[in-house]
DNA sequence: AGCAATTAAATTGTGCACAACCCTTTGGGT
DNA sequence: ACCCAAAGGGTTGTGCACAATTTAATTGCT
């Protein structure tokens, strides 16, 4: 112990530390599984989020995954490359590009189903702790977004 | 709905997004904060480490930060040019490099209060769900590296 | 019709994360 | 002394995140 004020938070009292961390350690664990189906972490998202709703414009994806096309222009080309969705600007009005699924990339979804149940069999947490956990989290996105 | 496997998880439902959504959504909120201190995250970070722990080896510092040293020596560069930190090799072994404070870096943990602070308050948790939510997030961490 | 304001993506630039690889130093074993 | 494996950082390349700016299309107003 180097630090002498009295109100110093330490590192591991630091709830936004055990968030951070834990994110990443969750993507690490899903890389060989993810790295198996040739997918990024974000574009997993991006996949659940087509399977779940259909075709969508940029801007609603990026409502739903909350990025920006600043992210997602880019990683949406990476996904096009990748044969897993189409993109083309809507003919009724031209700023909109819409996005859907290619026929590989609704096929993923069977293979997929292993990513969400790997972290619920790892997790060590009981459903109790499962369902609290996950409403917390987004009792804390809500505000923390205010 | 487009989706019609049974056992397809919405997005909503994975845990792992909650987690990464919340976490980027509070250095979101952190970011001007940090931006006053002319701090990223990751930055923000390793100086509480060292203001915890004191002078420390970037190995040292990435097993406190879970970060390795692809992450670590260009940050530490970055910290270094804008006077927070200094970095040498230890005589006694030349493969190791120390980090510690200037005293620049070291007068900024009087500033920094308000980082955890921020949080704290703008939660919207009582102080039963913060300790459970940080406990749990442990819990998690630790099952998942495994 | 003409034009300013708004909207939707794309672009640019910086800073993480992290895998994969490299380079130097050190510690053992012979 | 010599060699070899391990340890500690550094480097390179890819892919997010995100702020800030840009471009093009559309809407609203007069």
């Amino acid at each position: 112990m180097t630090q002498r004020s009295q109100n110093f938070v330490s590192l591991n009292d630091h709830l936004c530390f055990s968030i951070y961390t834990t994110s990443r350690a969750i993507q690490r664990m899903y890389r060989p599984l993810l790295d198996d189906l040739n997918l990024t972490y974000p574009q997993y998202l991006t996949l659940v989020a087509l399977w779940e709703n259909g075709p969508q414009t940029v801007s609603q994806l990026g409502n739903k995954l909350d990025l920006d096309s600043g992210t997602l222009t880019p990683m949406l080309k990476r996904m096009e490359k990748a044969n897993l969705i189409v993109r083309h600007r809507d003919v009724m009005d031209e700023r909109v590009v819409l996005v859907e699924l290619t026929e590989k990339g609704k096929r993923m979804q069977a293979d997929s189903a292993i990513i969400p149940q790997t972290l619920l069999e790892k997790s060590g947490l009981d459903s109790d702790e499962w369902h609290t956990l996950n409403k917390t989290m987004k009792k804390l996105m809500v505000h923390v977004s205010e």
